[in-house]
DNA sequence: TATATTACCCACAGACTTAGTAGGTAAAAC
DNA sequence: GTTTTACCTACTAAGTCTGTGGGTAATATA
């Protein structure tokens, strides 16, 4: 598996705040709540969504959290990489060379390079606006 | 990551069988020490791989393992599929919709579908033939 | 028959990851 | 100064990954 719940958490959620649309802030209460997501464990969620500067925050009463761009101006692939990490397929991949020493001689890396350029691609071709077309058209 | 070492081992291990042709049974001992693979790990993978019928297995001595097939009809998806369980890339798509209740009203679940097809597909159309040739021009 | 060589089988184990939980502190609004 | 919110650190239970240990069964050879 490549994309584990924390990822799709976290594309739930920037859905489900792309959905609401609008300027005011949503509590991760209510998120919570509204996507049945422990409300704990989204918070370390939502933490590394601010961190990087994906949805802005604000404290106290009438406060929480809102995306700061248009949907279609993030991609699925920021949204994962960020909060999974790393998209790596194989993780001789992932980390350069250092991974595996037998990059030299591995019959197997061209493919594994190819897979990861294509899953790559895929995800930085789709937007947040894509996915909420995406649920209307089916 | 979508594929672990022993998807990859097996991978190596049937293209080094592949390389060396012919139809001699190869010891396991000697695949192991040539693909620099824990012998005792790589028992559990031959043995995956000739339960399924992937290698033909002879006990005593002159015996191991050796293909059964030409490398063009091993697909790498079939030998991935077997040794992995499964490529899913999101835990929603691989055991139908028991893993997710949320599948009715999942923004994004037409796009794990495409995913998931679209890694299927690439690992359908690769065969050992190809990792070979891979190699040799690269 | 005895011995060496090989595959095959079952149980265990340490390290790591995943998916959370517990219990607080800091900032902002009212 | 109380409530509401984000933010922070540490812990944990369960599962997976990557093996290891200790055998048994089949086959060839002397």
């Amino acid at each position: 598996m490549i994309v584990s719940t924390k990822g799709r958490y976290a594309l739930r959620v920037m859905v489900s705040f792309a959905q609401r649309g609008g300027d005011e802030y949503i509590p991760l209460k209510e998120i919570a709540e509204a996507e049945e997501i422990s409300q704990k464990y989204l918070e370390t969620i939502m933490a590394t969504l601010s961190k990087a500067g994906f949805v802005d925050a604000v404290h106290g009463k009438g406060g929480g959290y809102r995306l700061n761009r248009k949907p279609e101006e993030y991609t699925i692939g920021s949204i994962l990489k960020l909060t999974e990490g790393s998209l790596a397929a194989v993780s001789c991949t992932s980390q350069g060379a250092a991974a595996c020493s037998r990059t030299e001689c591995c019959q197997a890396k061209p493919m594994w390079d190819r897979l990861d350029k294509m899953i790559n691609d895929f995800f930085e071709e789709i937007t947040l606006a894509d996915l909420l077309k995406d649920g209307k058209t089916e």
